[in-house]
This record gives structure tokens, C-alpha cells and sequence, in this order.
DNA sequence: GCATAATCTGCCCATATAGGCATATGATCG
DNA sequence: CGATCATATGCCTATATGGGCAGATTATGC
């Protein structure tokens, strides 16, 4: 088997650093291809491509404007990543050192639930 | 030009469901590449390349003990993810609409900065 | 309808993947 | 050292990618 389709999901999605740049672009309102791949520098076919890509995952819409295609952010699809990559703060987190090791206290002695240095006194 | 590899960053690290999987299992503590493969219920070879991507972009780290390998998280590297997608926070946010039409409203006139609700003032 | 502007899609290529499987490498123990 | 458990790697295949570029589409205005 293959890596997964880029299309699959919004993780596979934004792997890409140029969506990613798309869709910061995005925040500032809806933006046309054009516009987009020149300020990105890339040309328009790789714009829509990339695009193609995250409407499929829905990470943005498009709406018909004259002979334009005005594409706009829909970033509800980054809150899933958002929130499974929040699941792992803690670890990156200072005080969860300390807050492990408390736990591994309290896992070998349930007694000391409330010490919080040194002596073990049961 | 083929997909930026998997091993190039977090963002493509994580892009692989497996290797999400390897990673909240993880977040209890060390484990044993059989352990892991048994866990998830694939083959050890996979679950080792698997476990090589994540290495590779240092979302774990290993350590020998005897004859196995100990796997443990290293959960930083998913913190610029958590800060990237949380740039957009505010687009799924209810409240977000509020703020947009404040700012929006602010635009247009600008003397209106403390009025919250309709009339101009100025 | 025709010319033109703005996008999209198709095709070719080089590259990398994940899975399956066999085998090499490492470490432990007697 | 040899046997064995635990992992890592190498090789092969099917698949999909992103970039480049030409041509197809769609929409607008005359």
C-alpha cells in the first residue's frame, strides 16, 4: 500500500507546507487563486491543485464571484488536530514532570497521596 | 517532485493513523516494540518503521533494556502542531462571528469602537 | 457567438510510501 | 561460542504524490 491519500483527512492535508501557507493566508478573508499562488510564488495550476486538496477535506470553501473562484478558510477541520495534539500538553508542559512523579509516588505508595517531598511514612 | 517524506516533520510524522495510534499508547509510559505491534495488532517489522518515522522526527526516543528496545514519548515536537492549528481557534469559535462583525463593523467606522450593538455615535 | 480572463484538469516524471516477508543485527544466557 | 529472543533492515510492489506544462472549462462582456 501507498501513504495514505493526502485527501484522506485534514492531518494528511496540512502535511503539505504549502496548504498550510494557503490556509494562513486565509485567515485574512477569502482570497482567489490567482491572488493566492502570487503570493506564494507558486504558479496557478499548483495553487489549485493544492486547493482541490483542502476543499476535498473541507478545510476551505469556494464561492463563485465573476470569473473568479473566491476560496475561504473553513478551518473547523483543524480543531480535530488541534485537540488530539492538545491531548499530549501535559508532556510538553514543565509542571508535569513534577506531576509524574507524583502520580509514580502514589502508585507505589497510596499513603503518601499528600506528601509532597521526600520521606515516605507509611 | 514526489510528497514531502514522512520523516521531514511532525506534521507528516502524524499524517499516518498507525503511528498516532504508537503515540497515545505512549502516553503511558515506555513500551516494547513487540508490545506496541501487539497492541495495535500489526506486525513487528511494520511497527518498527513506524516507530523509525517518529524517531527520526523526534516524537520518541528509545532506550535499551537487555534484549528490548524501550520506546517513550517525546511530545514536543507535537507542540508547534498544537500551536499552529491553534492559530485558527478563533474560526471555530462561536464567538468568533461576534468579534468578525465587531471588527468588520469597526472597519467601516471606526468611531464606533465601543458601541456593541448598533447605533453609530459619532 | 466570439474573444478574453480566471481556473481546472489531464498527462508525464521522479520520488517515496506502507505493507509483506525473509533475513540481518543485537543482546542475553549457559 | 552457540542458541534464542527482540528488533531492525533490505527488497519488491502498488499506489499516490507534487511539479511542469498544455489544453479544457467556465464566466463575462461586446
Amino acid at each position: 500500500m501507498a501513504r495514505a491519500a493526502t485527501t484522506s483527512d485534514a492531518f494528511n492535508a496540512i502535511a503539505e507546507p504549502r496548504r498550510r501557507d494557503i490556509l494562513v493566508l486565509l485567515r485574512d478573508g477569502e482570497r482567489a487563486v490567482a491572488d493566492l499562488a502570487d503570493d506564494l510564488e507558486m504558479t496557478q495550476p499548483q495553487t489549485s491543485k493544492h486547493l482541490r486538496v483542502l476543499r476535498e477535506v473541507g478545510l476551505v470553501r469556494v464561492r463563485g464571484a465573476g470569473k473568479q473562484r473566491l476560496y475561504g478558510l473553513e478551518a473547523e477541520g483543524l480543531r480535530p488536530i488541534h485537540e488530539w495534539t492538545g491531548g499530549f500538553e501535559q508532556f510538553w508542559n514543565d509542571s508535569f514532570d513534577r506531576l509524574d512523579a507524583y502520580v509514580q509516588r502514589l502508585a507505589q505508595h497510596p499513603s503518601t497521596r499528600n506528601t509532597d517531598e521526600g520521606d515516605t511514612d507509611d
